[in-house]
DNA sequence: TAGTGGTCTAGACCACTGC
DNA sequence: CAGTGGTCTAGACCACTAA
């Protein structure tokens, strides 16, 4: 239904084919493309127009790129999360849980744990100073050993007392609990998502080009008005799918 | 700290230039750029390589081209969508009331309205046979005259009765007002999130290059177990920031 | 018309990988 | 080493917009 009958370019046009012939199966997931000269041979197009295409593709995380080796059909295991509200334990299942349900093998790797100056968007979301010191705690999540997620949370230091309640490594309940031993009950939650480009350290974990785009969710737990604990999720924006589920006004058994 | 060294391409060099002059002021919005052959020569870079740096600054929303025109500097009206949780007529504030929080002027442009076979993605959504009838109610989203978001939303025939449910234009309170009357008390909602590219429909109404993404939100609310309306929401992934608020269990009062 | 951005070429050179 | 992808050039032509 365009108005204009738009001339599509020849590369995108090869994209288009691409695109087409890995959904049809002709390439599967793990298979090499033709390399970059050969596709020109094919498609009586110069190997810098080739490489536009595969840019493409790229960006759309359908290919996967090996430079001085290949291009690769991705493997997109597509992964939905879930927040059921209300819920006990800050209303989502766990990572795992989600994990299984998608007949995927979860692991989660404790990449640190130790107490760190506010980062601004985080001192923000925490009402804090910046600067102010904060526990924060970062974690590798992996799919098959496939890296699909990258999560960092972070209390105040005047929230936590120190790094203990970290350790050993608890999920958010356990956190929870401590939490209101210390005088500081979850009242309410707020997820903020965000999609944008993963900066260097996230590409890196996360195996992205800049084209592509993670979804950021930021989670804010409060007691009272109190903002206790944040925490930091991204995601490969392609290989999830985010959900959330609440009842009408007026029928809050659900 | 990243641990190879890696040399910058020089179009992604003379990108990082531009972002960050952006980001000092000396491009303010609405500013057009250089003209590319301007360019090429201030960085003594071809044509070419600088269309590939303008290229990779459109991906990130940086920057609006108008072809034969010139790139300008995008105004960026990141947008806050909420979903509060419970509250009354669905959970979320009206697109016209989030416009004017943020300080833009709303104005929805009513497409059309018409009944037609279900689209296979609605049919699975609405649990009905692909091609049964749904009345079908597309509307464009403006903010302050520049497209910023589409909406349609289909409900089946069987529940809509015809397509007078929808007329006058009706907000989300009136329509549920409205499906109650005929016996289809809504119970319960769900959101689903997802960020892929603009099909061609989307990338010309919102103005979008197909290396962006857009963020889809289908909601689908539910009268028990039968779901009985889909609104699909379509938004540009860099204008927009969706959030989710909750109470904690035991807390329901918020 | 002149100026803008978008595409494409033919060829070159480089960086990376695996043999 | 040969084969892969990534970048860049110099130049060309096209499409679109505004005057």
């Amino acid at each position: 239904m365009t108005v204009v009958d738009a001339p599509r370019a020849r590369y995108r046009q090869v994209a288009d084919e691409l695109r087409e012939a890995i959904r049809r199966g002709e390439y599967r997931p793990g298979d090499m493309l033709p390399s970059q000269p050969d596709l020109a041979r094919r498609y009586g197009l110069n190997q810098t127009s080739i490489n536009r295409s595969i840019a493409l593709l790229r960006a759309e995380g359908l290919v996967r790129v090996e430079h001085g080796v290949g291009a690769f059909v991705q493997v997109v295991p597509t992964v939905k999360r879930t927040r059921r509200v209300p819920r006990p334990g800050g209303g989502g299942s766990s990572f795992a849980e989600e994990m299984r349900n998608a007949g995927l093998t979860p692991r989660t790797q404790l990449v640190s744990v130790d107490t760190r100056p506010a980062p601004p968007a985080v001192a923000e979301r925490l009402s804090i100073g910046e600067d102010d010191p904060v526990v924060t705690r970062t974690r590798h999540m992996f799919a098959s050993e496939r890296p699909v997620q990258l999560a960092t949370s972070y209390i105040p230091i005047a929230v936590a007392g120190g790094e203990d309640i970290a350790h050993p490594d608890v999920g958010p309940t356990g956190l929870y609990k401590r939490l209101a031993a210390r005088g500081f009950k979850v009242t309410r939650f707020l997820e903020e998502i965000e999609a944008r480009r993963p900066d260097d350290d996230e590409a890196a974990f996360l195996n992205l080009t800049e084209a592509q785009q993670v979804l950021e969710v930021a989670r804010v737990a409060y007691a009272g008005d109190r903002a206790v604990e944040t925490v930091i999720n991204v995601f490969p924006s392609q290989q999830w799918r985010l959900a959330y589920e609440w009842p009408a006004p007026g029928d809050e058994q659900a």
